[in-house]
RNA sequence: GGACAGGUGGGUGAGUUGGCCGAAACCACACCCCUGCUAAGGGUGCAACGUCCAAAAGGCGUUCGAGGGUUCGAAUCCCUCCCUGUCCGCCA
């Protein structure tokens, strides 16, 4: 959520800052204007509510003094009628601009870049040299016919399209490289924390999924309870409503889960395949910060992302997000994309983001700042995506025989 | 899932014949003083959010699980929901 005496006081920034996303301007012009109104409204309301108490207290000391109270009461009850009738009026007016507020997007930091869509994202650098192949890699589900490594076909079977089962080898890869990323971000100093998946409303509020993303979570049926889809969301809001010690930050925090999501813009996309799963396993990162941290912790976040693929010997880039392709809660975006010979193109595996206050005016988190309390600013990123890391291992260790090495690293994991 | 008991500030917890309670006391924490040697004594401050004020101080409003209701007035009464504890049932 943006800070609504921001849109007051600063109108013309807010607009400057949110052309970059392509956010209506009318929409901010109304939030402005009915947050002012409700200002008014307050201000209207609160002097007839002070009387109301005062009088009230009033009455109780007349009653037991034994005066004459019957003309108090008349007063206070016709006043009564008259805070009734503002409040409702402040009440209605607080619903809409809390249902407004709560849609308007992320104002992206001064370094993002323009641009409309994912084409205009701007490649930060590459990291390692793509393997030269002396023949002719293969995709994913090509190397798999011969290997019997996931069973796309029971997948469905036992569930629906987009849903595979990883077998033999590749099951073993998968929980290998679950504790290989756990691991490698502890040792970098993020504490590993084990989240429900399913979590209410209010927890999809605070991170920004609801209410605007309905479609995209799984619900469960006959409850307010959705799938996550992602740690970011049980892990960030793990301190929600909450007033930290500035000591105790950053909190930097790991968290291995499967992710559910419904895909609903997808169709026709990466369908074949492992790439775009409605179920995937991810290791995350989340971390809890002071504004004035924030922007190294970023950093950090991302090095640490990088970092793992190297370890593994994966090829990647990093790829700056545009305005246009900047997600709804982002502040700012680096995504990180490797390399897939068989697809022959890079594709994303990570995204680290910091929403800034964002989901912190949301969730409410805030620490204590010498006797004042601020909101602490919110980043998260993957690392890493832990289906495509798989792919990413198979395509790019393959063999010409169709078999696959093993990554050093992951080796005593396995 | 059933029965009973409860949900109050960072914590424990008082408050339940509605008004003097946004809230005693204790603990924790912060600052100050005293004392002087390792163990204590005294004082002050200490919920959040919004709003007024240039700011501080302070004033006002809202909030005692959430939402509604009764009333001039509700932490206190009524209704609904959520949650916690205990016992029972079920179960990895």
């Amino acid at each position: 959520m943006l800070d609504i005496k921001l849109i007051q006081n600063d109108f013309d920034t807010v607009c400057e800052k949110l052309r970059k996303k392509k956010v209506d301007e009318a929409l901010l012009e109304q939030l402005r204007t009915l947050s002012l109104e409700l200002k008014k409204q307050r201000a209207l309301l609160e002097p007839l509510q002070a009387e109301q108490n005062a009088k009230s207290k009033l009455f109780g000391i007349y009653a037991k003094e034994g005066k004459n109270i019957s003309e108090l009461k008349e007063e206070l009850s016709q006043n009564k009628s008259k805070v009734a009738f503002i409040n409702d009026i402040v009440k209605e007016l607080e619903e809409k601009l809390e249902a407004m507020a709560l849609v308007v997007p992320n104002m992206p930091d001064d370094s993002v870049p323009d641009g409309e869509d994912e084409n205009d994202n701007v490649e930060i650098r590459k990291v390692l040299t793509p393997r030269v192949f002396n023949f002719t890699p293969k995709e994913h589900w090509d190397i798999d016919i011969k290997q019997n490594l996931i069973d796309f076909e029971r997948g469905v079977k036992l569930s629906k399209s987009r849903f595979s089962v990883l077998k033999n080898e590749a099951a073993r890869l998968e929980r290998a490289l679950i504790n290989y990323m756990l691991d490698f971000n502890r040792s970098r100093g993020f504490h590993e924390v084990a989240v429900p998946y399913i979590v209410n409303r209010e927890t999809l509020m605070g991170t920004g999924q609801l209410p605007k993303f309905e479609d995209d979570l799984f619900k469960i049926e006959g409850e307010e309870l959705f799938l996550i889809p992602t740690a970011e969301v049980p892990v960030t809001n793990l301190y929600r409503d909450e007033i930290l010690n500035k000591e105790d930050l950053p909190l930097k925090m790991t968290a291995y889960s499967a992710c559910f999501r419904k895909e609903a813009g997808s169709a026709g996309k990466d369908t074949r395949g492992m790439i775009r799963q409605h179920q995937f396993d991810k290791v995350e990162l989340v971390c809890i910060t002071t504004p004035e941290q924030s922007e190294a912790v970023f950093e950090e976040m991302l090095t640490c992302a990088s970092e793992l693929l190297t370890s593994l010997g994966l090829p990647h880039r990093h790829l700056m997000l545009c305005g246009g392709d900047l997600g709804f809660g982002a502040s700012k975006t680096v995504d990180l994309e490797v390399w897939l010979p068989g697809q022959n193109r890079y594709r994303e595996i990570s995204s680290v983001s910091n929403t800034q206050d964002f989901q912190a005016r949301r969730a409410k988190i805030r620490f204590r700042d010498d006797k004042k309390n601020r909101l602490v600013h919110t980043l998260n990123g993957s690392s890493l995506a832990v289906g495509r890391t798989l792919i990413a291992i198979m395509e790019n260790y393959q063999n010409e025989d169709g078999s696959i090495s093993i990554p050093e690293v992951l080796k005593k994991y396995m």
